[in-house]
DNA sequence: GTCTATAGAATGATAGAC
DNA sequence: GTCTATCATTCTATAGAC
């Protein structure tokens, strides 16, 4: 243990790290409200309060920033799969798929439809995301649902459908809060509603299939 | 019939349609692929190979345009629900409803998109239609399903969900349509995949809340 | 109605003092 | 590492000739 260095540069390290957070957090907010063309440098350094070129000091540039953000809601996606290795019956591993990823759209909205938008206007800044950890995730994930078909545990849908269906229901609590909300007597969800959100959907998609009698 | 003065008013009129008709189209795709901020009226001038002063004579400004584009895909689903009314059974109502939501995505991706965007963001152009037109919208088709369970004719599930559940994965095909290509071999989706899509989306749907096996 | 030229404002990025 | 001041660019919108 070098007892003299150590102290200050790991308050120098800590800062930073703060610093950083602090930065994403706020850019994943000011990205998903505006866009990233529609973001400016500045709007994030007011909200973050601290001077633009720190931001730059950072970030070198908006773009480096923006992939950060988009890398860091992917990644909690790609977590959140889990289930489909450690589970075992269908049921089990996508009601649990299921309801990690309504967690997911009620913790990180911001991130969600950060990635909505990038999809949305095709991809241009994570397009090697998608081609390559997107589609070997995606295919892995095909093969575990051909095999429950095979085995008669669900219904012979396309496995690409049943994703999709999924990823989109499940993101469209995030992506489109704004529309929701309206519809809520313009009320955000509380506990109770997402926990019936996160049941109604699971309870739909899993009797779609054929898999299992809640 | 005035015979003399009509002709070149109409020709005038005529050109005029066609050019209004021209900028919408292109402001869409441009709006759909960059966001309002990211897209210029010089790029959509560009595209319709116009001079950017001629955007400004028909739309004044950026938002005016912007928001037609809004409310054009807005009432085309509009028009697309006619079925809770004109159908009779739940799989009739919601086939036909699942199946024009399908049509749509692929005849107006670029429509689908600039919806899905300014929603994200919190629909800054367009609040006014969330409160009213949708609202309204809204509840007269929960009150067709609740008429439904309440027949038994579909099981208990919270209308509201069920809808979201149909515009999210409806709208899927449209707005992550770079997603999906990528999944499908960098290949557009085509007549036989949308079929299967649409079957597949109908099926889980229906057998989802318990309506009529297919 | 169409087009060129430009005014006026905002933005990403950086230089350089501290 | 932090901050102020500023440059170079780009964008919306309009003026004014045709």
């Amino acid at each position: 243990m070098p007892p003299v260095a150590e102290k200050p540069l790991n308050r120098r390290e800590g800062l930073r790290r703060e610093t950083l957070a602090l930065i994403l957090a706020t850019a994943e907010r000011i990205f998903a409200e505006h866009g990233f063309k529609g973001a400016t440098m500045q709007a994030i350094a007011d909200e973050a309060k601290l001077p633009k070129a720190n931001l730059h000091y950072y970030f070198p540039t908006k773009q480096d920033l923006y992939r950060q953000v988009v890398e860091r809601i992917f990644n909690i996606w790609l977590d959140a799969a889990d289930s489909f290795d450690t589970q075992g019956t269908p049921e089990a591993a996508l009601s649990t798929y299921i309801r990690k990823k309504m967690e997911i759209s009620r913790s990180h909205p911001y991130g969600s439809k950060v990635w909505a938008n990038e999809v949305i206007h095709g991809a241009p800044i994570i397009h090697d995301y998608l081609e390559t950890t997107l589609t070997e995730w995606t295919e892995t994930r095909i093969k575990v649902i051909e095999r429950w078909i095979a085995e008669g545990a669900i219904d012979p849908v396309d496995p690409r459908h049943l994703l999709y269906m999924i990823w989109a229901t499940t993101q469209h609590y995030a992506d489109f809060s704004h529309q929701i909300e309206t519809l809520n007597e313009g009320q955000v969800m509380n506990d109770r509603q997402w926990a019936e959100a996160t049941e109604c959907v699971t309870r739909i998609i899993l009797r779609g299939i054929g898999a299992g009698q809640l």
